[in-house]
DNA sequence: CGCCTGACGAAAC
DNA sequence: GGTTTCGCCAGGC
């Protein structure tokens, strides 16, 4: 088996031009979705994944309904690029999120990921770019 | 229709 | 090296 194994759809096609969708919004739920167990990611390099690097601010925004999509985002997987649970307040309770951070095995001391470095799962390497 | 805000990030000071 | 400001892009008012 090669490399990746993906296989089944292509997060990374982006609509250059054109398309008003809220192709970002879904494409950044697709990214933090296929976040292992245990892991954890940034904003930047999902934006950096998707092309938009420079618009971090966007993915996190795009998170503001990871809630209410269906199936739910883990958002809680997804921090910023100090590794700290900068929208755990936006969770359903503050604590939530690193409740289940701690649950998938993830340990969290003063609202910051521990091991950050180590945990750190890249969408663009994993996904094969 | 225009200004402000916003779950980030990186550069500037 | 720490703190502050600008930039990104889109939505809300």
């Amino acid at each position: 088996m090669a490399a990746s194994k993906k296989g089944t759809e292509k997060p990374k096609s982006i609509r250059p031009s054109g398309s008003s969708d809220t192709n970002f919004f879904e494409l950044v739920h697709e990214v933090a979705r296929q976040i292992p167990k245990g892991r954890v990611t940034s904003y930047g390099a999902i934006a950096a994944c998707l092309g938009t690097k420079s618009s971090a601010r966007m993915v996190g925004w795009a998170m503001n309904g990871a809630h209410k999509v269906k199936p739910k985002v883990p958002a809680h997987r997804v921090v910023n690029r100090n590794g700290m649970l900068s929208g755990k307040a936006h969770f359903e309770t503050p604590t939530k999120m690193e409740e289940l951070l701690k649950k998938e095995g993830i340990k969290v001391k003063d609202d910051t990921v521990v091991e950050f470095g180590r945990l750190f799962w890249d969408p663009a390497q994993e996904l094969g770019v």
